[in-house]
DNA sequence: GCAAAAGTGTTAACAGTACACCCATGT
DNA sequence: ACATGGGTGTACTGTTAACACTTTTGC
């Protein structure tokens, strides 16, 4: 490697990250329970380029930092979340996706339990509703006055995404940079780390009901699971505790706890 | 995003990659087959830092390429291989991590079927073994004149890998930087990329036997596996075609062809 | 009582494991 | 013939999926 690293143009590099949490949804009556909904967190940009779109949290890393410390606390900075671990989840480096210049962004994913209160103010969490037909997808993300935000997203080769070159080609309602692909990747990253229930287990509080946690897998995976099979796959994970959750109008839930596991502040 | 991508300091970036291969082993007898090992592609070093020490072969990104092309034409530089397509294995970004300075790694890996013939004269490859215990790993790595360099690694956190931060602490015979983690965390992911065969199929020509394919997965997850419920396993993957191979002093094999799959020439 | 949700049981199909057995070939 | 590897059957086990059923609460 005869490289003087002085001598060569250098990229700049950011991170991005994509972060989801399931949110309750409104309830409908005093007996039936409330639905929650898979969520992302985006921040509406103030500057050129894509201005006044959503775009995931992000920003550039700079030398005393890892890549991952810089996605953390540029995460913090601009939404007041604060969530280790992250998961590696694509670096995109394709020319042309970002009309500043030669820009490396290496992306990373994560959940984290829902806590409204720290939000910025330009940062809000979209609902996220995703469907596919034949290998493309649609990502449909909407904010909490009801404004949708749609992408069509395909992917043919995860290590390969990108969408367009030119920014001119690309809808006033749709997300900033390459941003769609990369939450549709952590999307289905997210579904198939939930054969294992650690990721639910960070969106929930110490103690919860199977229920819950039910409805955690349901939110993620967009579809209804069959209860009595579900409880069997996660017993091997769960504690029962002592507690009950009562006081709606039907039978009373009990209390679990994840059980004590290596893989528990590790990466999904 | 109040940034101009001129006025700050950027890292240099490099593309590392770990190229798996299986090599058939020397046969015992006319009667007893050869067992496969597998083994990885190195570089000796020619230069500061890590001189003549082995090294994953990789290389400097440009702003004509994107990471995954670079990595692909350094490698073809280097070792005269061609493989694509690549999977991303980490990014590592600590500090201290080559002394040359601020110098983030992107670090892919993938497998190619065994092709001697084109190999760099700085170039080898070198048998893998992998031994564990209690959550630290020994890597044993041996080129073709039977040297053994050797690493301990531990890996906490996937995306924590590295090991040391003076060069003085490095023994001589070991690997360059953190190339060592970078190789047992590429093996991990291989083994676990085996629950479908498709790494495996290109390891092999187009038409093979299910006992070449066994000894694949055999070379790679370094156990031996029972032959009933291995050729159950992968039945639904692969296909009979008219050949036979015979010749040796037992019962001829039939030949197979891997059936065909979306999945083909995408990353593993 | 009744609606709604909590929680358990039962069955059939399927995949994974270990082992025993027969087949075809070159020397 | 016989050693060697190719190839198949079988019995046991555990997991998954679908569905039916019982239990407990608030109104």
């Amino acid at each position: 490697m005869d490289y003087d690293i002085t001598k060569y143009d250098r990229p700049s590099v950011a991170a991005d990250i994509v972060v989801f949490t399931v949110r309750k949804g409104d309830s409908e009556s005093y007996r039936h329970l409330s639905k929650p909904v898979l969520s992302v967190l985006l921040v509406r940009r103030t500057e050129w380029p894509f201005e006044d779109m959503p775009a995931l949290p992000g920003g550039f890393c700079c030398r005393e930092e890892t890549i991952e410390e810089t996605a953390l606390r540029k995460l913090r900075e601009k939404t007041g979340v604060d969530c280790p671990p992250l998961s590696l989840l694509c670096n995109l480096s394709k020319q042309g996706r970002d009309p500043r210049g030669w820009i490396i962004s290496c992306c990373y994913w994560t959940v984290i339990g829902h806590t409204n209160a720290a939000l910025d103010k330009n940062a809000e969490w979209y609902e996220v509703s995703l469907k596919e037909s034949d290998g493309a997808y649609t990502l449909i993300l909407t904010d909490d006055s009801g404004r949708e935000f749609i992408s069509e997203v395909r992917l043919n080769n995860p290590n390969e995404l990108y969408n367009q070159s030119a920014e001119a080609e690309i809808p006033r309602n749709s997300l900033a940079f390459d941003h769609a692909e990369m939450i549709v990747n952590a999307l289905l990253k997210l579904r198939s780390s939930l054969e294992k229930p650690y990721a639910a287990f960070r969106l929930l509080p110490e103690r919860f009901t199977l229920t819950d946690l039910q409805q955690v897998y349901e939110a993620i995976l967009d579809k209804k699971l069959i209860m009595a099979n579900f409880r069997r796959k996660i017993a091997p994970y769960v504690e029962e505790t002592d507690g009950i959750e009562g006081g709606a109008g039907h039978r009373p839930s009990k209390l679990f706890t994840r059980k004590a596991a290596a893989a528990d502040s590790s990466p999904l």
